[in-house]
DNA sequence: TTGTATGCGTTATCAC
DNA sequence: GTGATAACGCATACAA
């Protein structure tokens, strides 16, 4: 009837065909489409609820590239945020959507059932183990390594960590560690765990342990933290007590926002390309929907470390110089 | 055969169903069941294609309150972020959706034609004007009313109001100004228009309107930002030339994030709870699926504005003798 | 090249 | 209270 867009018909019928279609005000009504072709063109983004969306950004940054890159693809994008397994579980066999990008914070359990039945399924933001199943993550590993490297290129040989604990299956939190504990061990420094602080990455544990890390006996002379927010958090703890930094304490950390640029110091950081991450899964998540037949792979996005103001202080006088900027909180150096 | 899950059927007999639905492994096919019932239970957040998504918080609580009041009563949630108009209005009557909540950037052009076919569609961030169909929105005026007299009950008669153009169908910086110049004009002053400044919601024109701003013949004994963005950069080309803020600059601004908490001094702003937003447009959107013949209707949203350090100095010195705080950035009077 | 019949899985209707 | 039957709108396969 209307399919007939592409093959071998005469380009008058096809007018023809157009024409009517117009004057009928004719749409293709996409439920029988799905029925009939059972293909809903219809991809989800598949996570637990969220508790702050507001700190987020990741994900936020996530779904914009999910949502552009199916509809580049002709999909549409379903978000389920499920409080119930068991609906997220319906939702796949349901026929309403032809494939899933599922969240890192969505639990093992729900995977593995998922594996077995052989969902059209791609982990988005996390690695699946031994799992026969797609996904994409970002190099987290690197980064933090990147990020130890860059502090003790500068001479930094006391360096602590203000970590956080894995929440659910997340397991970013270890591979960050991970990185850091490679480039120390390089340099044949061992991390011990009285350098490692444990928040649980809001601004408050950041606060508070910013307070516990920097009362340890020899204080550290820079600090690689877990997470931005925490590390603008021990920042002005440090301030608090009268310490500058980069120049008492530099700090590196991992970014979330485009924040790590409009707060003083600016935060040296990891670039976290979730929108690239976000492209890749849904490409892979196409692809798997194209070629059934297709094995799992796993693909790592690298990462990149941005030297800014707060781990630098050479760095920081030449931006400034170059910039005519000034720093915001530290008090300088002359007044 | 399985909609029997309400009516008048023996208890018996419906549990003898549930057995052999579990033992068959039996799921609905959503499709099938959308193509009789002329409903597929999802609805859809439109949009026009997001350029920041990391700085547009506003957005991703939104999104967040729209799936989570969407999936309580038992919908799914498409994301459209739509390029091409025409496949946005495709997609409202292929049947794949029920109804749709239009973001306050779809422009006016699409919005009349969905109001011309009456579909089910919802305003949300924005009015309506004129148009015969729902919205939901912030007060946004009165925030700004608020904030303004805040700082004219803090004794300042030199404001100056950092704006910004508007974007697309976005009316929201107009309503700020309105509000801004009810209270000004209650106290007897007239906004005139070399206090207003316009950027464009980045950091850089913030920096760089913030400079005109601070260079006017007689400089603004205070500042009422559009932004927060544009607020974090007004206060740091103020410190930049040595002002201190709020003792030789006091600061109001619009929140759209939880950083007004995290920078350093706080932002007096005005938190607009987009979250509450989203969930009275979903339920205004599921009350006309229901019942079709409803009149449409526009809601308010309160704001409420928040002081904290930016504004007003008796009120930072309260909190941090209370919290035991200290100012991040600005240079003690002290030191 | 074009027209026509069949079935996808549900639900609603109607006899039983 | 229960079982059979038709129809939703499109795509496909087959006949013309």
């Amino acid at each position: 009837l209307v399919v007939q867009d592409s093959p071998l018909v005469t380009a008058a019928t096809k007018e023809r065909v157009r024409v009517v279609i117009a004057q009928l005000g004719y749409r293709p009504h996409a439920a029988a489409a799905a029925l009939r072709r059972a293909r809903s063109q219809t991809l989800a983004y598949v996570t637990t609820e969220v508790p702050q969306p507001a700190l987020d950004v990741f994900r936020a940054v996530l779904v914009s590239a999910l949502a552009a890159r199916a509809q580049a693809a002709g999909q549409y994008l379903l978000l389920d945020p499920f409080v119930d397994e068991q609906r997220c579980l319906d939702l796949l066999d349901s026929g309403r959507i032809d494939g899933a990008l599922l969240d890192y914070m969505v639990s093992d359990a729900v995977v593995r059932v998922l594996v077995e039945r052989h969902a059209p399924v791609v982990l988005v933001g996390r690695d699946a183990g031994d799992l026969p199943i797609g996904w994409v993550k970002a190099d987290e590993e690197e980064g933090a390594y990147q990020a130890t490297r860059h502090l003790l290129n500068l001479g930094h040989r006391r360096v602590a960590v203000l970590a956080a604990r894995r929440q659910g299956p997340n397991a970013i939190a270890e591979q960050r560690l991970a990185g850091h504990r490679r480039a120390l061990t390089e340099a044949g420094i061992a991390l011990t765990s009285d350098k490692v602080l444990y928040g649980d990455w809001s601004y408050e544990s950041g606060r508070a342990q910013g307070r516990q890390l920097l009362a340890l006996r020899t204080r550290p002379t820079a600090a690689f933290v877990l997470s931005e927010l925490m590390a603008v958090a021990l920042i002005q703890e440090a301030n608090k007590q009268g310490l500058r930094v980069p120049h008492d304490l530099a700090v590196v950390t991992t970014e979330n926002s485009p924040w790590v640029e409009y707060v003083r110091p600016r935060l040296s950081a990891v670039h976290v390309p979730m929108d690239e991450v976000g492209a890749r899964a849904t490409e892979m998540l196409l692809a798997l929907l194209a070629e059934s037949g297709r094995i799992p792979e796993g693909v790592v996005v690298p990462t990149r470390f941005v030297v800014r103001d707060s781990s630098d202080p050479s760095a920081t006088e030449r931006a400034t110089s170059a910039a005519d900027e000034e720093p915001w909180l530290a008090p300088r150096p002359t007044q």
